[in-house]
DNA sequence: ATTAAATAAGAATAAATAGTCTTAAATATG
DNA sequence: CATATTTAAGACTATTTATTCTTATTTAAT
């Protein structure tokens, strides 16, 4: 089940690399995040601009320049990333694509539809950045399922 | 966000169409059943061959020939289709696809994507093709949401 | 047998997504 | 000012997914 395009997993990887591991810096640069996380500077420059566009990032050019969260990364939800790569109208997708599935004409699975979105949804909206590196710099590995 | 591909969508769609204006004769052709969906018979034809070599449907060559739901619109559930469809390995993603996700190493969101795929997986193990088909003829229009 | 009506199979094309590359602009430092 | 470092922008290429097209096979009816 792809829920997510590669450039909303590498932005959002990339976004808890950055909180996981803070730089000294104002700045961290991102050819040093696209090499630890072993993905192409290129693409990765490219979906940080895209952040940077939508208010998630602030970015500084040249020497000891680099990307750095425009804010706390306890204010940065997984929504606002989600939305910002996947576009907001990602929410309002039919599950089975019918032509014109709304209110006035549902379609056989719209009320599950709705309410599976809308607990996802939730879940994004209640899950910072820095929620999540938390669970990485914690180290949490289970064992058994 | 796009949780099932357009072969998905169009198979599901064009099996419930199937369920909600059953044919006279044994068989329906592929034919009619684009032509009424809309969509293009070739694509259709190919949808349909992966359900045929998946059980779910017979086929039949000739004058008069078509498909047919192999087993009762009843016992035929969405999961059906959907691992048909989209492979067995669907519910197996890793919602950020961080590399080694699994028990042993598990992503940030690893234990709530867990939940979540489950909740999915088990609606679809629970809604028959009947059960939609019949939401569809009953019309049921909300006009408020 | 011949013809017409179907699906089967898979090649070919189009469109969308993913990923790479080149050039420009900004900034710090000697 | 010259140079090095870094992001910005967007063209270009590759891969995947979606769609179309062509040919083969099966079957019924005349």
């Amino acid at each position: 089940m792809k829920a997510l395009s590669q450039t909303s997993k590498y932005g959002i990887r990339a976004l808890l690399y950055m909180v996981a591991n803070p730089s000294q810096g104002e700045y961290m640069s991102i050819g040093e995040i696209a090499k630890e996380m072993d993905l192409s500077f290129h693409f990765l420059t490219k979906i940080f601009r895209e952040l940077t566009s939508n208010g998630i990032l602030n970015s500084y050019r040249g020497p000891a320049g680099g990307v750095a969260l425009a804010k706390s990364a306890e204010s940065i939800m997984l929504l606002d990333v989600v939305l910002a790569l996947e576009g907001n109208d990602y929410f309002d997708s039919c599950l089975l694509g019918f032509p014109r599935c709304g209110i006035a004409k549902p379609c056989p699975v719209h009320e599950f539809w709705k309410v599976a979105k809308a607990d996802l949804k939730d879940h994004f909206s209640n899950t910072s950045l820095s929620q999540l590196a938390e669970k990485i710099n914690a180290d949490e590995v289970r064992l058994y399922d």
